[in-house]
DNA sequence: TGAAATGTTGGGGCG
DNA sequence: ACGCCCCAACATTTC
């Protein structure tokens, strides 16, 4: 019987810089990569339909690539542990390999995992695929996490740099006979209604359209990264973020690939070093997910207004950069990090409704969905987390329109109704003289909304409200 | 990885 | 010609 180690794949879709498949390629004869759907195991985190899409057609792209490598991709559905019993007994491994991931729900299933392979006489080693620094190595000189980003970062810097991706394998031994795939489509990851057609018109899920992304990305906009990534109608980001997750692409093979070609690398690896602080967060708190960092927030009186919610979800609060963005979102399953920012300011700042709401909203609608990145961002806007935004920081969206999409190509965009007002009434329709806005086939409140928020009212009221946990003992 | 309020300055219209 | 006022434009402070 040939020494046969299993691959467990989960986020770790790819073939290049994979160390537990480069591990198993060195120490068996015979290696079985397996992935094993069980959404249910990272509750209440599960991946929301915008994210299974994507996954679907990633393992698509695997398995064909292993398949065209003499190996092949064994699919299952969980329950996990069960389901690698099964395996393990049928095709006899005496290994099991995988990379790690860092959410809570699955650091504690892995650990199950792995003391009951060990019980089970297995070889288990798990492996960093997807972080140049693991959490656990870095601390304050106090030995406590890092809670800022700048030290942290500076820290990072100090550490030794990220190891040289290693390409993939030429060749993989053949799976065994015994084994069998479910077919994909058993997993039933795709959406049941229709509402993806447009992802495939902007994304190239799988190992291939992530290199092609990021070699694209290092080409031209990073060049021109530090100022372009503000501007939301442009491609000036490298909308790596989903190929990231579900890692088709590692962290290691983008700091590469940016430091060997030099100009606007820095700003865009300061961004890279945001998901590690992201990780490194979610890892050492791990109640972040759901509870307030800051714990003066707990009591916080959020108004948990379902129809301000759904205007929001809808992209219907008659704010034109927040509309955009909502329908970006909900069109494409990704919106541009500005704009990420913009209408998580009025959710939580402007409407007062809980982080948490958008947080799982985005959850559910975003491809790159990400529990360490979204918690993050949701808590930094609204200025309960670590190294959050300064509680009076609060964005105006009309001046971030007019500020970021002066012309108004973006809003234009996705918020066709609008398209004809001149920009110099686009972020702010509901000023616009009549006779402008009768010229432009627009009669608000009918044909876009009037604003369900009052800026300059509704900042005030947040300026006293955080005002006030600001001085509560913590 | 703001915005608004408040303060300061300097050019130009105008009595 | 001179001083007064207005108000951009910019800087500083405050939330």
């Amino acid at each position: 019987m040939p020494t046969t180690g299993l691959v467990w794949l989960r986020r770790d879709l790819r073939l290049a810089d994979n160390p537990a498949l480069a591990h198993a390629l060195n120490v068996c004869e015979r290696v079985v990569p397996v992935f094993i759907d069980a959404p249910d195991e990272e509750a209440p985190w599960s991946p929301g339909a915008a994210s299974r899409w994507w996954l679907h057609h990633s393992l698509a792209r695997l398995a064909a690539n292993l398949h065209a490598l003499g190996s092949g991709l064994i699919l299952r559905q969980g329950p996990t542990l069960s389901t690698l019993a099964e395996l393990i007994d049928a095709c006899g491994a005496t290994h099991l390999f995988w990379n790690r991931l860092y959410e809570p729900a699955a650091l504690a299933r892995d650990q199950n995992i792995e003391r009951w392979a060990c019980e089970r006489g297995l070889t288990v080693a798990s492996f960093n695929a997807s972080l140049l620094h693991e959490p656990w190595t870095l601390h304050t000189g106090k030995g406590t996490p890092y809670k800022v980003f700048t030290p942290y970062w500076n820290a990072c810097l100090k550490q030794p740099s990220p190891s040289l991706p290693e390409p993939a394998a030429a060749r993989l031994p053949a799976l065994p006979p015994s084994l069998h795939s479910l077919p994909l489509a058993a997993l039933g990851l795709l959406p049941q209604i229709a509402w993806n057609s447009g992802l495939h018109a902007s994304w190239a899920p799988g190992e291939a359209g992530a290199n092609a992304a990021l070699h694209d990305f290092v080409a031209e906009p990073m060049l021109q990264y530090r100022s372009a990534r503000d501007i939301p109608a442009d491609p000036g980001t490298s909308r790596l973020s989903a190929h990231l997750h579900f890692g088709e692409l590692g962290p290691r093979q983008i700091w590469h690939a940016c430091l060997t070609s030099k100009a606007g690398a820095e700003a865009y690896l300061r961004q890279l070093y945001w998901r590690e602080f992201a990780h490194h967060l979610l890892y050492h708190f791990p109640h972040s997910a759901d509870s307030p960092l800051d714990a003066r927030f707990a009591s916080f009186a959020w108004l948990n207004d379902e129809p301000s919610l759904a205007a929001w979800r809808g992209g219907r609060t008659g704010i034109p950069i927040v509309d955009a963005g909502m329908r970006q979102l909900r069109h494409t399953g990704w919106m541009h990090n500005r704009v990420r920012m913009v209408v998580a300011s009025l959710l939580t700042k402007n409407l007062l409704q809980p982080w948490q709401a958008g947080a799982r909203w985005f959850w559910d609608t975003l491809l790159d969905a990400d529990l360490a990145n979204n918690t993050l961002g949701w808590q930094w806007v609204a200025g309960c987390g670590a190294d959050a935004a300064p509680f009076f920081r609060i964005f105006n969206p009309i001046l971030q329109g007019e500020r970021y999409d002066a012309d108004g190509i973006y809003v234009r965009r996705w918020v066709p109704e609008l398209a004809r007002l001149p920009a110099r009434w686009i972020h702010r329709p509901f000023e616009a003289p009549p006779d402008v806005l009768n010229a432009a086939a627009v009669r608000l409140g009918r044909d876009y909304p009037w604003p369900i928020v009052d800026l300059k009212g509704s900042r005030q009221r947040a300026l006293a409200a955080w005002g006030d946990i600001k001085g509560a003992a913590s």
